[in-house]
DNA sequence: CCTACCGATCGGTAGG
DNA sequence: CCTACCGATCGGTAGG
């Protein structure tokens, strides 16, 4: 357990710093944040998450904050974790078409890969985005961003049709985080459906599939023999 | 206000059956609604509800019941609105390519015209469909089945090249829900992302214009030619 | 005896 | 980091 400096500590003997090589606030943080994503903020209660930790009510208090607090952390992680991760991986990329399926295939794995991501963004924006602090639409701003530059890189090298960043983005991440968030909702569905022999419902995978080869196609080019049926502009803003 | 028989009360003085007349049960109904799909189950007190419904909160108890039966009954209405319209509207629909427009139609006009549905299912499926009785998905079991019909009757045809009903549905209803719902996060985002003239952001209509547009037309078969590039199956299950 | 509620308060638990 | 608490407020129910 790391000892904090002097420095590190203040108002109320609380740290005014979080300390992320702490093992405690590690704890702290994942247990907030599967409890946040299954319960929502208001059905999450500080002594759960406590509980959860190992440590005592009060010691959230002293390494973290308040409620708000916690939980603006929690979110911020997650946002992060896709902002890092597209443009680490995607630096490279040159190919817009490589890169929207590069985008589709880190939401997909980063949404299956660890639910309560998706699960406390839905809660979040189905709550009116009141929690969300300007700092963790800065980091959403360079999600936007990788995916707004592999369109505007295929637009203007005619290798995409014209289409705004912000309908693909809420497409392709809005889909992917629905078909994560239901799966308790669509295997139950299925027992429905058909008591007997529950069809297999389609995963994330399925839906990122669809996405690939239907949505991502059809917004490419066609090869130059100029044949295929005209397509409507998906949008008329952004111009 | 509706004079209730003996025969709807009973145990604790408390009504067995909900009078759907009684202006009462109808602001009740309509309060829990909105606090619901802006505070979550967890985040909504019945004090709060039956301030809002200008009725004391023993009357919720009266005349619906407790906070999960309240909850129930509101979650039951938003996807009752969906099914009843969807098989109304569509029920002489024979072009299934017409019959996929109509149903995104009305998710769209559903969702944007009643943001407390989108905002009270992504609360639930964030949540793990945990209140999800089985009553309820019966009622989607009917959603399910319009789309479901206009996909078997396209394939069936030739005019739609075979999808999974799941896939499709989930991707259309998905990406309208969260379109409509984080329009709060999409204006606070424009700004983030210019701050001096900040671009129109998508609305629901641009979505669902984009599903018609891109989705559906890849999804058509094409008029005859048979020149378009060949495009991968969507999915594998649902032989 | 009933309907349609209200004022007051219960045992427990929340954030701090 | 914990113990020992607080003001207030939660969902639900009593009697009239």
């Amino acid at each position: 357990m790391a000892r904090p400096s002097k420095k590190n500590l203040l108002e109320n003997g609380r740290r005014t710093v979080i300390d992320y090589e702490s093992d405690t606030v590690r704890r702290i943080l994942d247990a907030a944040e599967s409890l946040f994503a299954a319960n929502c903020f208001a059905g999450t209660r500080m002594e759960e998450i406590a509980a959860a930790a190992g440590v005592n009510k009060a010691t959230i208090y002293y390494h973290i904050g308040d409620k708000e607090k916690l939980y603006d952390v929690v979110l911020t992680r997650h946002f992060a974790y896709f902002a890092d991760r597209l443009e680490r991986e995607l630096a490279d990329c040159r190919d817009p078409i490589e890169g929207l399926r590069g985008v589709i295939r880190i939401h997909a794995e980063g949404f299956s890969g660890n639910a309560n991501a998706p699960r406390t963004i839905a809660h979040e924006l189905a709550g009116g985005s009141r929690r969300t602090s300007p700092e963790l639409l800065a980091i959403y701003a360079r999600i936007h961003g990788v995916t707004d530059r592999f369109v505007r890189q295929g637009v203007a090298s005619g290798r995409l049709r014209p289409v705004d960043t912000a309908v693909l983005q809420m497409l392709l991440a809005g889909s992917l985080l629905v078909s994560t968030i239901n799966a308790p909702f669509r295997t139950r569905l299925a027992e429905t459906l058909d008591k007997d022999q529950p069809p297999p419902m389609p995963s994330v995978l399925d839906i990122a599939a669809f996405l690939d080869s239907v949505v991502i196609a059809a917004l490419e080019t066609e090869p130059s023999d100029g044949n295929s049926p005209p397509l409507a502009q998906p949008t008329m803003q952004n111009g």
